[in-house]
DNA sequence: CATCCACCGGAAATAGGGGGGC
DNA sequence: GCCCCCCTATTTCCGGTGGATG
């Protein structure tokens, strides 16, 4: 088959694939009017140069929070733009970042900087002013902090700043808060709100009282979408990403309900994208049900593999040790007789240990580790609990989120290991 | 009940890497 | 190139916790 031939059946089923990308910010979003209606009323003061309250917004994965956010401030831009209203005297500048990239105070700071909204040339005191470089990297803090502070107050800004999955900050968030509170204290001109992102609603609880309650001025929470908006969200990027009558209602029904067990939408789309990739790989014209059942398998294992390609490499070796040893069977089964895959921190530090050696590595410190099996939990690769009674001590009983034999091949594919 | 155990997790110290100014 | 400052990752130190042990 002729290259070109083969692109043209690329566009048997999809009519654009963008649409289905979970960046894409429609141009309606289904069932979502609450929380459209509620985060443009808490931004809106900015049009009358006053500062909109900070904003949490907390949810969990796919249930449209950052998309809202994103919409709001789309049509805010709009607004700004629109002829026949005098909106001149108002300046606003928005700039977004996902923390699990900016994953610390100095890093939100630079971001902030760094962000071409901050550094238009028709703006007074711009950040990177007299830089050689575009970058702020190795600045004193105090530094960054006054340079903010220039930009906001000679231009009058309105500065929002989204803080998407806020829960990332490992570092500082408290101190965050703090600036951002003393920096509208200071300010005689301008203001800076911040809107935070969450689907993890301990971020709270690691904040300090007062940082909470500069955060949490306003807050909002995003209910899971059931499998009937899910549906309709569908149909929807369907009717915009796909060809006409390439899908059967069936298969609809089939993606939003598996996706409505977490009432998570970006799965929901996910499954969407694979199944019209499976028919079209098949050279079907239409998506049915087989092509959905074997989309979420894939799905599925895409999720487990990249999560697991994209950790460091001891982390790697951690979740590749627990595998081992989940197969092998631990102390507390051999101990207490029941099967329960439940692993202790111990062994599992012993079992690290020996696969660094192996593997010629250094092992880190079982303070080190500790954090380590943090951050797995985080990924959902694995979950803990702590030891109640039966066992000596307090320690956390650790279980592999996927079956071990999975995680084993493909952590050896990603450490570039043959199997054996 | 006193003491040990096995680990947890905060804080400070340290190492290593990068940038700017001169 | 040298010196200084900053950041991030990791180690070191250490008090704390909850259950077991005798």
């Amino acid at each position: 088959m002729n290259l070109f031939e083969h692109e043209l059946e690329e566009r048997r089923i999809f009519r654009d694939m963008s649409i289905l990308s979970p960046h894409y910010v429609p141009q309606e979003l289904p069932h979502r009017d609450k929380e459209i209606r509620g985060v443009t009323k808490i931004i809106a003061p900015v049009l009358r140069n006053e500062k909109p309250s900070n904003l949490f917004i907390y949810g969990g994965t796919g249930t449209g929070k950052t998309c809202v956010v994103k919409y709001v401030i789309r049509k805010l831009e709009e607004f700004l733009r629109s002829p026949g209203r005098d909106l001149r005297d108002i300046l606003v500048r928005v700039v977004y970042m996902n923390c699990k990239i900016r994953n610390s105070k100095y890093q939100v700071l630079l971001k902030t900087l760094e962000d071409d909204s901050l550094n238009d040339e028709r703006l007074k005191n711009i950040p990177l002013e007299g830089r050689t470089e575009r970058s702020l990297k190795g600045m004193d803090p105090a530094d960054l902090y006054d340079r903010l502070f220039n930009v906001v107050q000679s231009n009058g800004m309105n500065l929002i700043i989204i803080l998407d999955e806020i829960d990332m900050v490992k570092k500082g968030l408290n101190d965050l808060m703090y600036i951002l509170t003393r920096i509208n204290d200071e300010l005689s001109s301008g203001h800076v709100s911040i809107i935070g992102i969450s689907n993890d609603r301990r971020v709270k609880s690691r904040l300090d009282p007062r940082s909470r309650s500069t955060l949490c001025e306003e807050e909002m929470i995003f209910p899971h979408y059931n499998a009937i908006q899910l549906r309709t969200i569908l149909r929807q990027r369907i009717e915009h990403g796909f060809r006409p009558g390439t899908i059967d209602d069936s298969a609809i029904r089939k993606i939003a309900a598996f996706a409505a067990q977490d009432g998570d939408a970006r799965y929901a789309l996910k499954l969407l994208q694979k199944a019209g990739e499976i028919a079209q790989s098949k050279l079907k014209t239409r998506v049915d049900l087989d092509d959905v059942g074997m989309a979420r398998h894939l799905v599925e294992k895409d999720i487990m593999t990249e999560s697991i390609a994209l950790l460091p490499e001891h982390q790697q070796i951690v979740i590749y040790s627990i595998a081992h040893l989940a197969l092998k069977g631990g102390l507390y089964q051999r101990l207490s007789g029941i099967s329960t895959g439940d692993l202790l921190t111990g062994e599992v530090y012993e079992a690290y240990e020996a696969n660094c050696r192996a593997l010629n590595r250094n092992p880190r410190t079982m303070r080190q580790f500790s954090e380590y099996l943090n951050e797995l939990e985080m990924s959902g690769l694995i979950a803990m609990r702590l030891s109640g009674k039966g066992i000596r001590g307090t320690t956390r009983l650790i279980r592999l989120g996927y079956p071990p034999d999975e995680i084993i091949q493909i952590v050896r594919q990603s450490l570039g290991l043959e199997s054996g």
